[in-house]
DNA sequence: ACCGGACGCGACACCGGTGTCAACGGCGGC
DNA sequence: GCCGCCGTTGACACCGGTGTCGCGTCCGGT
């Protein structure tokens, strides 16, 4: 009975749900102090088990919830997590947002979205800041950002925790979920040299991103369980952009022996493929096979509907979040996995002759 | 100097930027009281122009930055704008939110998303919860959340603002960026009748969205300053999505007198439009002419490109997020509102014969 | 010269929580 | 029976800002 007692229309604001009711409502009620409201609150161990249940029913009957701002401030930290990403596309920026909240339910945290350019020459000041100013609990990086280091380096210095998305082990001393990029790589090579294809083209990512390596480490290793190579000038770089991919199969089309199948490093590019085929006058599968990566929605609209490499995005971001948050228990330093799966559609075939 | 005086390695801190710099700290080094410090950062005319000078000054010296939450838990609100949305294409969602944070750049303030299903019995108590636990500042609706009469009316009950982003303005009692979808619809018409389409098909929305009504009333009307009416028989209602679009269109195309060309309520279902068209041998445009709504990535992917209505999205986050700021002077209650274009591609041509 | 009011500013309480530390009662060890 | 320790609890300061109110000063009006 510490705190002062309010007028009695408080109470009855509070009886009607009206007013929210506050940690020094509980206390009073309960006939305790805030503090050990505050204790019950954080799950502190120095509380008899009565007093905790006298405080969890007076919580339960007036459903009290702490204010995170109030909590923040105590605490020098909010209750709030950030995404950090510059992958454009859309598909992939909602599924990871997905992801996260699935990660995040019921957990009293939410989502602060921060798109960047990380070409832009503050870039790291502005994620600093972005993150001081809130002070975010914590932050998750997505490809590519999640692959610069001075962006790493910043995070540690200033104590944030994040959680890397990316799609190979960047290193041991941070959370990272890894979406094992080589393995999709891999099953699309398996796939193309399963059907007979002998001569294969290659429309990569940009050299900068680890995924574009990992893709590609992984294409050639499938073929070359068929005893097939990956000729060097039978690979065109894109930049997972629909217009890069058009271009760069435009160049591949153009080679006096055209690849009978081309693996895109991605859907968006794949799409690209599919529409310089078209002007070139070939038809796919019969003249060209095609295969993308990623199965966002664009891979079942185009025609014909893609072949292509499913990555579990929103899963990923479950894990991620659920990392951040420490919802899961061991060594929370071992990053986590998840296999990309082959989605076979139309637009692969066996090579005509 | 009425602040107690910290020990010397906190100045220290403070001076190599180690520490962030405090309301106490900005008001030490101005000999000033924090409150006027506090006037400063609120813009408060009160305060002597010398005065708010020597403070700005050691603002700007040492960077000094209000923390939200601390001013958030005075003011009893935080600066947190919502996005609460429903409809679940990624990249309306994308650029929606990108255009928010377009209108909030250099604002302090931070987006939080929250996607819900208007499905669920819980919507309405979901997303009090959601804007009662973090105090926000306001939230942006988008369709159909944005429809929701039960959302608007809780919104209005707990004080918390809204911009209500629709197809038409909602009343006039409430912030609301109008996209003026029925302009959208008009255009289409005028294009399809305008290049000699006399039969015309409609695939519409669920009827239970504002906009399949407008995009339909605009259609006619659009096909009406040609002279051409829109047959009953002629339009099939959709979901939004590419299957129904598909299963709409196959339907359509069975009638005996099946039409030249079809408007669909969005790009998704337009794409299914096209699926549909090729697997009933039907060639685009020179048998079907189809045009689409949205001008999303997906209309310059699909073969032959799509003839579509652009809505501006981005731009109207942008509006909203200012409107929500109050960044934008003059009576905030007159609906603003932006107008679609039309973007002509390949899927549309005069009919044959 | 005197009064009233506007202006500029600071002391102090408060927003709703948490950290620190000390007080209290019960217990086992001597 | 006394001491010290542990388990449990509360008083109080504090996180970093804002609201309220009152004080001193400067001004014009009479």
């Amino acid at each position: 009975m510490s705190s002062k007692t309010p007028r009695p229309s408080d109470d009855e604001a509070l009886q009607s749900g009206r007013r929210r009711a506050t940690i020094n409502d509980v206390a009073r009620l309960a006939g305790v102090s805030k503090k050990t409201v505050s204790r019950v609150i954080n799950r502190s161990p120095s509380v008899r088990p009565e007093t905790r249940e006298k405080i969890e029913a007076v919580i339960a009957r007036y459903g009290y919830a702490p204010d995170p701002q109030a909590r923040g401030l105590a605490f020098r930290r909010s209750f709030l997590i950030g995404l950090i990403y510059d992958n454009p596309n859309p598909q992939y920026v909602v599924n990871m947002q997905l992801g996260l909240l699935d990660g995040m339910r019921g957990s009293g945290f939410e989502l602060v979205v921060h798109p960047c350019d990380r070409g832009s020459t503050t870039l790291v000041p502005d994620i600093r800041a972005f993150i001081e100013r809130q002070k975010l609990f914590g932050v998750v990086l997505t490809p590519s950002v999640s692959e610069d280091e001075a962006v790493a380096e910043m995070l540690r210095e200033i104590g944030c925790e994040y959680v890397r998305v990316a799609s190979v082990a960047v290193d041991s001393e941070v959370h990272s979920i890894v979406t094992r990029d080589r393995h999709g790589g891999l099953l699309a090579g398996r796939h193309l040299a399963g059907l007979g294809h002998r001569r294969v083209g290659f429309v990569s990512g940009p050299d900068r991103f680890r995924s574009s390596h990992e893709r590609r480490g992984g294409f050639e290793e499938g073929l070359k369980e068929h005893g097939v190579a990956l000729d060097a000038d039978c690979v065109a770089e894109g930049a997972y952009t629909f217009e890069s991919g058009m271009e760069a199969a435009a160049r591949l089309m153009a080679l006096s022996d055209r690849p009978t199948a081309i693996f895109a490093g991605n859907d968006e590019m794949a799409a690209g493929v599919l529409h310089a085929a078209r002007r070139a006058g070939l038809s796919v599968p019969s003249d060209l096979s095609v295969i993308g990566f990623d199965d966002f929605q664009i891979a079942s609209r185009v025609w014909p509907p893609l072949t292509t490499i499913r990555a579990p995005t929103r899963e990923i971001g479950r894990l991620a979040a659920e990392r951040l948050l420490g919802v899961t228990e061991g060594d929370k330093r071992d990053p986590e996995w998840r296999m990309p799966s082959l989605m076979v559609r139309e637009s692969t075939a066996a090579p005509k002759g």
